[in-house]
DNA sequence: GACTTGGAGGTACC
DNA sequence: ACTGGTACCTCCAAGTC
């Protein structure tokens, strides 16, 4: 019989020494299928092939011409029946591609990727074979094939929140648990009745948790989807139900969800994709992001403009609420996964196009770092260069790796501060990734022999071959996809198109930084170096052409470019940069990223030179672009970025800083009158370690300490807010003086003025000759006054 | 005791 | 441990005069 299906779960087991896969999805029809398919490991010997095809005892060996690091070899391909076989081969003989996930393998192997259109040639199972299975059908394959026919999917997902008294897995009871699908709102608790539709009441904890169970099961979800869920929620719900004694037998099979430690848990259930939103947006969103955290609140106000309910008139601390508490709180659940379910929505066509490009599985789409991304591209793609995988690190290797020293960058040119007009602004495309592929940089075309590819480390010479190594060659694929699909979507504007283009352009970008990562199996220092050796003598080479042909250099970091029109035309400035495109080597490529009516250069606090990394622009149309300064810096308090942004504002758009001064000037007076709200000087610093690993006792440790000795929970990555207040103590550093939001307190004038508001505009107004602590009565004033 | 210096720490740029 | 290096700036503590 013949089926068609989209897979979207897959699974693996070991029964009688016999892998097989297990793959979930639906099909047209929106059934739930399992297809079952046995799978025969491998593994490749490349050392000693003759004595060990004599000793191997296995089901088949084949010899086979390969590339390893695209050099030619005589290889023996082995099959097993079981990743226990292949363990057994690899303890007596050096192996290779025993190293890769059996369902990767199980991909590569039949040219497969994972939501898509598949064609299965097989049997249905009988009803006893799969009698614990809640799909409606099993099927036993023969044979699976990637289709040719591509259809629209629409998966059944399900979002899910849990409310708690404790912050602390295992300590605290669930209060209440939301669910929200199509057309689908719940909120189970056993804390209180309800009017509202959607509130279910329960006579205790333990039978909440079976109704979760349940509603999972009658929804039937492809998705089940939580924010932060698989470190908080999943593992929450698994305590809670042991200690109820509750099956949480969420698998299609009524298994428990299963943890596996990775740097983080990852809560994975049998049949149902679990995605905890939280990790993918961090991988693949938060560098484009201009939320300050990826709280859910944040994330989902700038992706889909709604915010989580506020609910901070309850005491949490209370043990008794009033019922109006109770059901405000009721709404806060549901809202938090209506929330993850609109984000979910957004969010889809980039998990489906990564899936659909890296061919991996969502599960493990939605959680894989961006250099183990660049890899399982690699591994899905090796067979088109005929070539084996090279080994994961060792231990001991990845510790050579982090110890080795650093090696040169990107080039940062030194501005020259002052107020600039009529800018324009270039950058090179994509730059590190078409310079690896422009100068062919990798380890297999790392050459000891000398080649006219000659890059400089530390004074010495590196060279790469020319014959195209398959890692150049498979990002150059990357990046024409890229430019292919961005076309196409101009043409026809669409997410999913929009998701595809995006997910090439996240790995061309990250393909540098995968070369120089320790935990890379093809790391290579080398290509990593000679990426940033090349990038600097091409940046190099172009500000150089600016300048001969008088267009002044502002600025340059790593692959942009500003220079000043002064009186030439625009059209003169395209006519050169076409000409200098001309010049450049392989596929790299100039751009114009935008010209610019002002834009404005600082000096450093300390010493006299220019600020890198720190300037702001104006567009014609009146667009701020601020890179770097105090106001795009979340460690600084509101007020300082506020006041720092509207100046610059105004000095942009005015080209000069009147009426500048007069704003500053009346903040200063506001500050002085104490007419600043206490929410606008809170400083927040993120506890990026656990609180006894710091050597330095900085404001926001003495904060994180206090708010532990007073029983507020603490963890980590959490942002620690304090404001600076008034003491007697004239000495009292700081850290003394700071104070947790909801202390009470006086704000300290002077911190303020000369730790906040000054540092913040003081090098914007000496570009304009004006010395800005002439207007702040400051410290020293009131110091010389003291004695 | 005032001032300088360097490390720790955090966050941004690309 | 889960891409890379470059850069700015604050706060604190130790060292210098």
């Amino acid at each position: 019989m013949k089926f068609t299906f989209i897979p979207i779960n897959f699974e693996s087991f070991e029964l009688n020494n016999q892998t097989y896969i297990q793959v979930y999805g639906r099909n047209e029809k929106g059934k739930r299928l399992c297809i079952l398919k046995q799978f025969n490991d491998w593994c490749y010997i490349i050392k000693d092939i003759e004595k060990a095809k004599k000793k191997l005892d296995t089901i088949k060996i084949q010899e086979e011409s390969k590339n390893f690091l695209g050099k030619p070899v005589k290889a023996l391909k082995v099959y097993t029946s079981s990743s226990k076989q292949t363990k057994e081969i690899a303890e007596k003989f050096e192996v290779y591609e025993n190293d890769i996930n059996i369902i990767t393998k199980f991909l590569i192997e039949n040219k497969l990727t994972p939501l898509t259109l598949w064609e299965i040639e097989g049997e249905l199972a009988s009803n006893n074979e799969c009698s614990n299975l809640e799909v409606d059908f099993v099927i036993k394959a023969e044979k699976i094939t990637q289709s040719q026919s591509d259809i629209q999917f629409h998966p059944k997902f399900l979002a899910y929140d849990i409310e708690t008294n404790e912050f602390e897995i295992g300590k605290g009871e669930i209060l209440m648990i939301s669910l929200v699908g199509n057309n689908f709102k719940k909120v189970l608790t056993w804390k209180k009745q309800s009017k509202k539709s959607f509130v279910e009441y329960f006579k205790d904890e333990a039978e909440m948790l079976e109704a979760f169970v349940k509603y999972i099961k009658e929804y039937s979800p492809d998705f089940l989807v939580g924010y932060f869920s698989d470190g908080f929620d999943l593992p929450y719900l698994r305590a809670r139900a042991e200690h109820n004694k509750v099956k949480l037998s969420l698998g299609l099979d009524n298994s428990a969800p299963i943890f596996s430690r990775g740097r983080v848990l990852s809560g994975k259930i049998k049949g149902i994709t679990h995605v905890d939103l939280f990790r993918f947006i961090q991988v693949a969103y938060s560098q484009y992001l201009q939320s300050e955290t990826l709280s859910l609140n944040e994330v989902a106000n700038e992706l889909i403009g709604e915010k989580k309910n506020d609910i901070s008139h309850i005491d949490m601390n209370k043990t008794e609420h009033t019922q109006k508490h109770w059901e405000d709180f009721f709404e806060y659940n549901l809202q938090d996964s209506v929330l993850t379910y609109k984000l979910f929505e957004k969010v889809w066509p980039d998990i489906l196009e990564f899936s659909r490009v890296l061919q991996e599985p969502p599960y493990d789409v939605s959680r894989d770092s961006m250099s183990q991304n660049v890899e399982n591209y690699i591994l899905h793609n090796l067979h088109k260069f005929n070539e084996i995988a090279k080994h994961k690190a060792s231990h001991e290797e990845i510790s050579n790796r982090i110890e080795r020293e650093k090696y040169e960058g990107a080039f940062v040119f030194q501005p020259k501060p002052g107020l600039y007009n009529d800018i324009a602004m270039f950058d090179f495309s994509s730059m590190y990734a078409s310079v690896i592929v422009s100068y062919n940089l990798s380890l297999s075309t790392l050459s000891k022999e000398k080649t006219n590819i000659i890059s400089e480390i530390n004074n010495k010479k590196v060279y790469f071959s020319k014959k195209p190594g398959f890692f150049p060659e498979l990002l150059k694929q990357i990046i024409e996809k890229r430019r292919e699909f961005k076309k196409e979507y101009n043409k026809n504007p669409n997410p999913i198109l929009k998701a595809r283009s995006n997910a090439f352009k996240l790995i061309a970008n990250a393909a540098y930084g995968y070369q120089g990562f320790f935990g890379a199996r093809y790391y290579c220092l080398e290509a990593a170096a000679s990426t940033a050796y090349f990038a600097r003598e091409n940046i190099k080479s172009a500000i150089k052409k600016f300048e001969q042909s008088n267009f002044q250099p502002i600025y340059s970091d790593t692959d942009s470019i500003a220079v000043s029109l002064d009186n030439k035309s625009k059209k003169q400035a395209l006519d050169l940069l076409k000409q200098i495109n001309e010049h450049l080597p392989g596929i790299m490529e100039l751009e114009l990223e935008d010209f610019y009516k002002r834009g404005i250069w600082v000096t450093k606090r300390t010493g006299e030179f220019g600020a890198k990394k720190k300037y702001a622009l104006i567009t014609e149309d009146n667009k701020l672009k601020i890179r770097g300064f105090e106001t795009v810096r979340r460690d600084w308090c509101n007020l300082a970025r506020e006041v720092q942004s509207k100046i610059l504002k105004l000095i942009l758009t005015d080209g000069n800083e009147k009426k500048a001064l007069e704003y500053i000037k009346e903040t200063i007076k506001k500050i002085k009158e104490r007419k600043i709200e206490l929410s606008e000087l809170v400083i927040r610093t993120q506890l990026k370690k656990s609180i006894d690993e710091y050597k330095a006792n900085t404001p926001h440790i003495a904060i994180a300490r206090k708010m532990i000795a007073k029983n507020i929970p603490i963890n980590l990555g959490m942002l620690i807010q304090y404001y600076i207040a008034e003491s007697d103590n004239k000495k009292a550093l700081v850290r003394d003086r700071a104070k947790m939001i909801d202390e009470s307190g006086k704000y300290d004038i002077n911190y303020y003025l000369n730790n906040q508001i000054l540092p913040a505009v003081e090098n914007i107004f000496e570009v304009f000759n004006v010395d800005i602590n002439q207007l702040i009565e400051g410290k020293k004033q009131m110091k010389l006054g003291e004695f």
